[in-house]
DNA sequence: GGAATAAAAGTTTTT
DNA sequence: CTTTTATTCC
């Protein structure tokens, strides 16, 4: 049931004030998308019942409108409960219930009260866990099935892939890791894998016929052991609401649907909106066409750019231009550089904030000096005002930044990493939660596979006896109880057969199987690895993240979904309170902003990547800097080092070359920039010290007896 | 036959 | 720095 425009009741007068005085703080086209549908100056019959497209600049009050829509439905009357908000990340959730909650509170003037929770608030992959474990029964799937994430999903195909002898061809098959790609495109393009092979994978054509028998081993593999991988939360989810008993029902818990990043989203995603929602009525998504930046795993821009004739109704379509994010200068290098995009919906972003000088293009020499010239240029920023927590470093690819790590750590400026090597990928870590994996799932053959061979005197063979005997039992429990190890293995065998029978007893009040596992488990860290220190630590710090979940399987699933980001090559994360600078990739760095940014190697073949070489992987390449670019609020830097090292190709060899300033942008749009040359060509006058460190001397003598 | 150990090679971006 | 492959050892 739609709750449109509820009547305010005689004493929300004041409350119908604060609403517009709310209002009033956002600008008209903003306004506009948050009162499509609910306008209260209209009745029910008048309202708009189409869907909404929001068309949103990067920097344009997209989070904020969004908060402020969710705000203005909730103060409506509509249900928070019956409210799915879709976001790209956990993160992004919390931030969007935060903000709505902010509003919220000003408007219903309940400055004491906390702001009603938005429980289905998540990523589609979150969301789609949380609904096919609440259906689990009705749709014939396992209600503990595990997930698995890239690494595992990775392992299971090679192991399919080996037993349908497919490992052993006279002729190269595609690596695990490839068919795993292959497989996951054809499903999230709703393709057929022909079609698939023949557009990104043309060199693994030849070899369709066994791709499929493969795919079909892997799927009943993935049954068999009761697990799901990251595209069977979108598949499951959408082969259930294709049904139309469960679409009604499924998309009847919900009056309204909110998608952020729509850019992003791929044809199931699409599909399972159309699903839920045929009429398109309470569906609003938002995104920006330029910011579409996840091709690769499926994302197409068509489904932004499609959406207005999707449903039974054609959409209604709010575009937001006006940035509140960057200075005039910016936006002009921005706007210039999507200019050369080949297909958008056509934008100009523009603001009247006053410009702060102009972005900055600098040369240096090569990759050490772009890391020091960075990091002379953050402490410069912080000298002036600017925290370094309000500075970030972007860069194309995990790697990129490994001479800066070195150059901060050298300066002893803190920093945090986002994307690249995961806390999740670490070995150790995916050995602990393999164990409660194991526990959780019984069926689950990769996590029992990593656990058992952990134990000395087990490696495959008998592993696989093992699990082949509880695949048999009715009792898997038994099974392991029952399981006679080679002699050499006797007791950490019973030490773990002990250890598996507590994690599996009913009523373990969680995070009390944390205990148990860590127990277990970190005898055989100390013996696997000589870092065990650093290790022990990372494990440590996740069984204390572990009392931060409901249960053990709300503990397995988000942290599987949406793993915690920063590495940790520190014992545990910065403290809240600690400033410290941020590393991103530009992909980790969506929907987020700064007050300086640095780009660094903004070179051919780093963006664009060298391997990034077909005509629409150039133009994701494209919009990728342009993402980068329109990160920066009052300063932009691009780093243009003339010479970089590629290491560990195996074909040449470590080499170096000379590499040119980014096709994407040409020498006239160079001229919008401030250019420098680094280190400056002329003679720089000899370094003299500065006279006021003796004094600092004399203070700090003094303020170490404090 | 099966497990442990040593040597070698491969790294875009991520739910 | 992890994963794969080859070799040695029980």
């Amino acid at each position: 049931m739609q709750r449109l425009a509820t009547p305010l009741p005689p004493a929300a007068g004041s409350q119908a004030e604060r609403l517009a005085e709310a209002l009033a703080i956002l600008n008209e086209a903003q306004r506009s998308a948050v009162l499509h549908g609910v306008d209260a100056a209209l009745g029910p019959a008048q309202q708009d019942a189409r869907p909404l497209l929001v068309i949103a600049g990067a920097g344009s009050g997209k989070t904020s409108t969004l908060a402020h829509r969710v705000a203005h439905l909730i103060a409506g009357g509509a249900d928070p409960q019956r409210l799915l908000l879709l976001t790209f990340s956990r993160r992004a959730a919390q931030e969007m219930e935060r903000r709505a909650g902010q509003v919220l509170q000003r408007v219903l003037g309940l400055a004491s009260q906390s702001p009603p929770a938005l429980p289905w608030a998540g990523t589609f992959h979150g969301i789609g866990a949380r609904l096919l474990r609440a259906y689990a029964a009705q749709i014939g799937l396992g209600e503990n099935f595990t997930i698995h994430d890239r690494g595992d999903a990775e392992d299971l195909m090679g192991l399919v892939r080996h037993d349908l002898g497919l490992s052993s061809s006279t002729r190269r098959f595609p690596q695990k890791g490839t068919c795993l790609s292959i497989y996951s495109r054809t499903v999230n393009t709703c393709a057929p894998l022909d079609e698939v092979l023949k557009e990104a994978f043309p060199w693994c054509a030849e070899w369709e016929a066994e791709l499929k028998r493969l795919f079909g081993a892997y799927v009943e593999a993935k049954q068999q052991q009761q697990v799901l991988d990251y595209d069977d939360l979108l598949l499951y989810w959408s082969a259930m609401v294709a049904e139309p008993a469960l679409a009604e029902e499924v998309g009847g818990r919900f009056d309204h649907v909110l998608v952020d990043e729509y850019q992003d989203t791929n044809l199931l995603q699409a599909a399972i909106l159309r699903a839920m929602k045929p009429d398109g009525r309470g569906l609003t998504v938002v995104g920006d066409d330029a910011q579409s930046i996840y091709s690769f795993r499926g994302a197409t821009v068509r489904n932004i750019l499609d959406f207005p004739h999707q449903f039974g109704q054609p959409a209604r379509i709010v575009t937001l231009e006006r940035n509140y994010r960057s200075t005039q200068p910016i936006l002009d290098v921005s706007n210039a550089l999507i200019a050369g995009a080949a297909e958008r919906h056509a934008k100009t972003l523009w603001t009247d904030k006053p410009s702060a000088g102009r972005p900055q293009l600098v040369l240096v020499p090569d990759e050490a000096q772009q890391a020091c010239w960075v990091a002379d240029r953050v402490l410069a920023h912080r000298e002036g005002g600017l925290a370094l927590k309000s500075q970030a470093v972007l860069f194309r690819t995990s790697s990129h930044s490994a001479a800066l790590e070195l150059e901060l750590a050298r300066r002893n400026i803190p920093y945090v990493k986002y994307g690249g090597l995961k806390f999740l990928e670490a070995a150790h870590v995916k050995d602990l939660l393999a164990v409660l994996r194991f526990a959780q799932n019984p069926r689950g053959r990769m996590a029992g596979f990593r656990v058992t061979q952990m134990i000395p005197g087990i490696g495959p063979v008998s592993s696989a006896r093992l699990l082949d005997a509880m695949d048999q039992a009715g009792d898997p429990g038994a099974a392991v109880r029952d399981f006679v190890p080679p002699a050499a293995a006797q007791v950490e065998w019973a030490r773990f057969a002990a250890t598996y029978a507590a994690l599996r007893a009913p009523g373990l009040p969680w995070p009390a199987d944390m205990e148990l596992a860590l127990d277990w488990y970190l005898p055989h860290l100390e013996r696997l690895h000589d870092d065990a220190a650093v290790r022990r630590g990372d494990v440590e710090q996740l069984a204390r993240l572990a009392a931060g979940y409901g249960s053990r399987e709300r503990f397995l699933t988000e942290l599987t979904l949406d793993p915690p980001e920063a590495t940790s090559d520190r014992p545990g994360p910065p403290l809240l309170d600690e400033d410290y600078l941020i590393l991103s990739t530009i992909h980790s760095a969506k929907g987020q902003e700064w007050k300086s940014v640095h780009v660094l190697n903004v070179v051919d073949g780093c963006i664009p990547a060298d391997v990034a070489q077909g005509a629409r992987e150039l133009e994701e390449e494209r919009r990728l800097l342009y993402v980068a670019m329109t990160r920066a609020r009052d300063h932009l830097h691009l780093l243009v080092p003339q010479r970089f090292y590629v290491t560990q190709q195996a074909a040449r060899g470590d080499r170096h070359l000379y590499a040119g300033r980014t096709r994407f942008i040409p020498a006239a749009d160079a001229q919008r920039f401030e250019q420098q040359t680094w280190p400056p060509p002329p003679e720089r006058a000899p370094h003299v010290p500065p006279p006021a460190a003796t004094i600092d001397l004399l203070s700090r003598m003094r303020a170490a007896w404090r």
